[in-house]
DNA sequence: ACCTGAACACCGTTCAAGT
DNA sequence: ACCTGAACACCGTTCAAGT
């Protein structure tokens, strides 16, 4: 896995396959395929090359899902922040969701402990916002980064809910087929309800929830 | 993919392997090797049987899985509802979050559209409680059904981050190494700091900010 | 009716060897 | 230094055939 900018004595062969390419064939099969296609061998074949060489520019495959996240992120324009602090923080967890909404697989790599720590600038700004804006609130920092890992649970379960709904048989009815009335009423109730209910998006509202019942515990008296 | 309680009329061979034993094999296999280790074939190898054999006792591997967690739910008692409709969603809420924070795998086939169709009654009461309590509180039955969806999504998340932080390696330190101080200054600050911050188990703390905020938020001027 | 091995169409990753 | 095919150790699922 040699650095693109190696220092100047190279040797030996030149190298056929850039990190470039690799990247860019992954976004192509991702593009036509679907992501859940984007495997090594998959890749390989897409670029003409055995797949034992794509690890002599990534070190695995969540390695090439991390490159490809931190790419992606460089070229997602920034929001414009507003200047209340609340407000911040709900645009840049909703630009997170909206990112990742997209790309559900990244969402795979990024529940990883640490993956933070992988990420680069472009990709960070948005967890600096939100420390930013909880901060500005009033909150000490170990809060601050409370109130960004819950809005980051949040953000992340309801993609993965998204992303294994989407593409799937629209579920039949009747819904809650031979549920027990009188043991779940109000399950029963709302019935073929259900699956309309739940095509409902609702994370606006649920993020705007979660800030506030986040702040207001974490400042019971604020101004 | 025969009906264990089939009608009289039987005939033809009789069947060696029961539905029980499978899930029973599949219980072993997930207690001794861990669930990432419960294939179809792992499976068949532990009971002694063709791995083909497996697929006429459930129809396919989400299948398995559906069952296995229907058969977890059973067996696991309810805790105690309080008279208090928050407490009532706090309770079920974490009942959810403790029996899949050993089972992170049934949050993967839970997340799919349609999953809680195929739930049977034993776990189901902790979204009747959800539900029940949301209502109580002065919820319309959709925003009842919102408050489930939202919590769902933050205990999924959670979970998921969860699972796949657990069995890594430590992250190293320095933590956000060679981050830009001027452009990221409180994730700087923050530093090394992080992982330790990040280890704190922060679930049953957003969970009552959450519901207080989506219930403030349904209801903004309860009495 | 129930069970089977063989086969299909894949995976990620490593390793010794070639250029 | 870079690239390779072969191999290892797996997957889920289907199908035709056996008992």
């Amino acid at each position: 896995m040699p650095r693109s900018n190696s220092p100047q004595g190279r040797t030996g062969r030149p190298p056929l396959t850039s990190r470039a390419q690799i990247l860019e064939g992954a976004r192509r099969v991702i593009d036509r395929d679907g992501w859940e296609k984007l495997t090594v061998r998959r890749l390989a074949a897409e670029l003409g090359i055995g797949a034992t060489t794509v690890y002599h520019h990534v070190k695995d495959r969540e390695d090439l899902l991390i490159l490809l996240i931190n790419e992606k992120a460089a070229q997602t324009p920034r929001p414009e922040l507003p200047a209340d602090p609340r407000g911040r923080i709900i645009v840049a967890a909703t630009a997170i969701h909206d990112t990742l909404g997209g790309w559900p697989w990244a969402a795979e790599v990024l529940t990883a402990d640490g993956f933070i720590a992988r990420l680069d600038e472009p990709a960070l700004w948005m967890a600096e916002a939100i420390l930013d804006g909880a901060l500005e609130c009033g909150c000490t920092r170990a809060q601050a980064v409370d109130v960004f890992r819950n809005l980051w649970y949040y953000t992340i379960g309801e993609i993965f809910v998204r992303a294994s709904s989407s593409g799937r048989p629209v579920p039949k009815t009747p819904f809650f087929d031979g549920i027990d009335e009188s043991e779940l009423p109000h399950l029963a109730a709302v019935g073929d309800e259900w699956p309309v209910l739940a095509s409902r998006d609702i994370y606006p509202e649920g993020l705007r929830a979660f800030v506030e019942g986040l702040l207001s515990q974490a400042l019971p008296e604020a101004s």
